[in-house]
Order: C-alpha cells, then structure tokens, then sequence
DNA sequence: GCAAATAATTCAACCTTCAAACCATATTTA
DNA sequence: TAAATATGGTTTGAAGGTTGAATTATTTGC
C-alpha cells in the first residue's frame, strides 16, 4: 500500500529472474555441448570437484532423492564418466569418482558463460566487485536463509584464478 | 595469475549458485502445495499474468518448444486451470487463457520464498534497495546479454504492492 | 543373536522435452 | 484465382528425469 519504494522491489525480481533465465538456458546449451543431459552433467561436475562422494551426500547437495541419483549415475557408468568404488569403511556406501574420461569432457568444455561472466566481472573495478559480492550474498541469504553447501560450481571447469581442492 | 581479487569471483559464483538452489527448491515446493508440477506452475503464471498468451510467445518465454507447451497446456487444460480460445484475429492462433479456478489457485498458493523475499527486500534502507537492484541487474547483463523478455513473476501471485496489469 | 536404522538399488508410474510429421490457416507470388 | 510458401499448433514416438514404495545388504544398538 505505501508508496515509498514502488517498484525496486519489482525490479529486483525482474533482474533475479532475468539471471535463473540466463543461467538454466546456458545450462542445458552447456550440457548438450558436452552431450549429457544437464542433470548428468550437474552430477559429473559435482563428483569431479569433490573427489569421491556417496549417492546420499549427491543426492542432497542437489536436492533430489537417491533413486533419482542412482539413475543418473547409471546413465554417467554407462557412458563411462564415472565409476562406482565400493567403500572399505562402510560397506553399505558405494564412492562414486570421475574417470579420466569424465574428468576430459568436463576439462574440455566449452564454459561459454562461466568465460562470460568471470570475464566481465574481472572488467569491474574493485569496490565493485565487492559491492557485488555483497549484495548478491545478500540476496542470497534473503532466499535460502537455510544451512547450504555451495561449492563454487556454477557450470564447469573450476574457475580461472587457480584454487585447487 | 594476479592476485588482485582473488576469491571474489569465486564468493560470487558461490552465491549465485545458492540463489538458484534457493529458487529451484523452492520452486519445487510451491508446486507440489499447489498440486501442480513445477512446469505446468510456471505456465499458469504466465498465463495468468499476461491476460492472454499464444502457445508461441509461451514456448518463447519459457525457452521450451512448442510442443513441450501443447503438453503443458493440456494438463492444465484436464485440470480446468486454463482454457485454449481460438484466436479470432488469426485463425491459426489459440490463446490460452487461466480460469477462475486456475487464477483462485494461484492467489492461495503460499508464497513464502517470496514472502520471505519481499519482506526482507522491504526491511532494507532506500539506498541498499537500490544498489540491490542495481547489482542485480548488473549480473544479468554479464550472465544473458541476450534480449529476453522477463517479466516480474518469480514466483506467484502479484508483488505486494499493488500493480495491476 | 536380533531388531532397528542406514545406504543403495530396483520397480512402476508419471512428468518433461523434443524432433519430425501433420493439419489448418495466412501470406506471397505467379 | 491458384499454387507455393510460411506460420501456428498439435500429434506421435522416443529418451530422460523424478519419485515413493519395496528390496537387499550392512551396520548399529540392545
């Protein structure tokens, strides 16, 4: 009913969607280019960057059930991106780990948008780039306001400046 | 190789990625509160927030083809949340139009991502809403660069404050 | 040892997505 | 006007994604 500040908040949602937009169509150009399906890439990525992880831990970092994983890794064996360790620990776990196959087609493909924005946001000046930092960390915790394990993964291949696990 | 700003790109990336997942997640909950499918829940926003839509425009905006809208539609059709009227103008249009159902629905759905969103966004002093925005829009020009047509729905229901189409 | 909990898989059902083929209408061109 | 072409939508068939429930194997607790 005020007036005070009108339409920011419209604004703000415009850009957010303009972003989830961006970056679901990029998605899927991305994971067809490396000829998965973007849920099998998200899963080849993930795996890749921590070196061994359970279908469980997969399976909530994505926020799906385990079925769904187990499907998904089924399609990644079958093509030989990854493969299944059973754990000495436990058991009852199964490691799933990239192969050297896997870890090529993430190596080599083509981070159009990652290039982009990483690009860009290298172009910005330094308060900028904080600036940015901190509002999108805001918007963030504005959203999830929930205990999350992000790694920096937003498509593939790590980022540019060296930061190796 | 410089060391100038080292992690910032990473910070960046980690938020965005957990706004996604943020929203994503979310997205799934919605629909499933409203008995829907995420998809055929993003076909009713737009439908219902644009007065009218033809499958075309819908499959535009969505970034889907025409036939993944013919399937939504029909769903949604079965479900009596919209209806299909032939385009007078051109016969070879149909409009899609939501029902009084289809509309009831989408004013009950609870919206609390964007509740939680909205409200927070509204706490924030003038000059943090608007390097928000500004910030916001700033990343969606590095990430789409693209024309795209977004309009304010993130979620459902109208923004708060009052804006009728 | 035995019951309960946990990790993963299998199964059946449903949803999304798309390319290609197809139908109807509109537009252009001869 | 008739034919060719373009456009909007739908249908069909195939490939996936996703899940809950049931199942198997293992671990944990008593």
């Amino acid at each position: 009913m005020s007036i005070s500040a009108p339409d920011r908040t419209d604004e703000s949602l415009i850009a957010l969607r303009r972003i989830l937009r961006a970056t679901e169509l990029f998605a899927r150009d991305l994971a067809q280019a490396v000829g998965l399906s973007p849920a099998q890439l998200r899963v080849l990525q993930i795996v890749a960057e921590r070196r061994s992880v359970t279908p469980k831990a997969l399976a909530n970092q994505m926020g799906v059930s385990q079925a769904t994983v187990t499907a998904l890794v089924d399609k990644l064996v079958a093509r030989g991106m990854v493969e299944r360790i059973p754990s000495e620990q436990d058991r009852r776990q199964t490691n799933i780990v990239a192969t050297q196959v896997g870890s090529a087609h993430l190596e080599n493909a083509p981070d159009a948008l990652q290039q982009r924005y990483v690009a860009a946001f290298a172009r910005l000046r330094d308060w900028e780039q904080a600036q940015l930092v901190s509002s999108l960390e805001r918007v963030a915790d504005m959203l999830d306001a929930q205990d999350i394990d992000a790694s920096p993964v937003l498509t593939t291949g790590d980022i540019q400046s060296g930061r190796k696990g």
